[in-house]
DNA sequence: AATAAATGGGACAAACTTGTCCGATAAAAA
DNA sequence: TTTTTATCGGACAAGTTTGTCCCATTTATT
């Protein structure tokens, strides 16, 4: 990011600006990366266009789901090499995804395939020696809540998510 | 990370190395940051050594729970400042913790000082106009996961944490 | 055939997290 | 009083994630 300068006064980075002026989000509770929030937003949004007959090109994907979108592209690009959507190159060209994926991809797969990988075993402390035999001091509390996480992103296909009603960004739908 | 070198025929950086070796840990569910994994850690020792009356100091600290020991400085000072423990300088100085923070201290508070925030409220999959008037296409398998890990932080006090039997990393019990 | 509209892919840059180093400061011990 | 053992605090370095840029490639349209 570009410095913004004030005429030889002083010069901060915008991200420095906008920390002091207290405009950045703070650290919040992050189950997935950004990476895999977009994967899971455009995955979300490819599979309700497929479903209707459209492709949807770049464009259109970075704006619906308000991701940057080089960084999109890339995303994208990992999900056509693992098979969670194909692409169609040049003019009147994009991504779509098939019928049978959309019935039987979990979001698991979804995060593994853009993390490389998502334990849903790790200690929440970081001990790796952490096992219910030799538990960790808050193994127990955690052990239910990490059960229900694993399950529900193994179970949670994204046919489940496109068929609710859509989800409003400002007047559009996504 | 000093590079590793073989003799000018080719020059990488340790990380690299183990990438290519498959030593790295590679991304997982990470439900704190590793400050405060490390936050929680040196907490929970230092109220166990402070309830047989003893003092910790950084060296000991960063052994029992197996974290880089600068790091872990900078961590304890947060604490300090914040009052979660107090400390002695100089020499047969070190860190201690008071009973009555001991006894009234929540999980969620340590992590809110050492990141700043902790939104448990937010979105999964990042949007920031999801609620449960407009939810997101997940936000309905998410909530009761959410609300239990809310409760879970709240309820939690570092007293809880230090009443059970040792966790043993090795041969000594932490 | 030329042009326009797309994705693909490599290099690079910015921002954030994690971690190190070193000197200052403080207090106990010698 | 000097030395030793600690924490404190600032600067900096390394590593990872997030994001940008640019050009090559591919395909449809004109």
């Amino acid at each position: 990011m570009s410095p913004i300068c004030f005429e030889f006064f002083f010069q901060i980075t915008l991200s420095e600006l906008k920390k002091s002026l207290f405009l950045l989000d703070k650290h919040i509770e992050n189950m997935f990366s950004k990476a895999c929030e977009y994967a899971i937003r455009a995955t979300i949004f490819i599979a309700k266009e497929s479903m209707k007959g459209k492709r949807s090109n770049l464009t259109e994907i970075s704006k619906a789901i308000t991701s940057p979108i080089a960084f999109t592209a890339k995303i994208l690009q990992t999900l056509v090499k693992h098979k969670i959507i194909f692409s169609i190159k040049g003019a009147r060209g994009g991504f779509e995804m098939l019928p049978q994926t959309i019935n039987t991809l979990s979001l698991k797969h979804l995060v593994v395939v853009i993390d490389d990988d998502y334990s849903t075993t790790a200690c929440i402390i970081g001990l790796n020696k952490c096992s219910s035999e030799n538990p960790c001091p808050l193994h127990e509390q955690y052990e239910s809540i990490r059960t229900d996480l694993s399950k529900m992103l193994e179970e949670t296909k994204i046919i489940q998510l496109i068929e609710k009603e859509s989800f409003k960004i400002g007047n559009h739908l996504f």
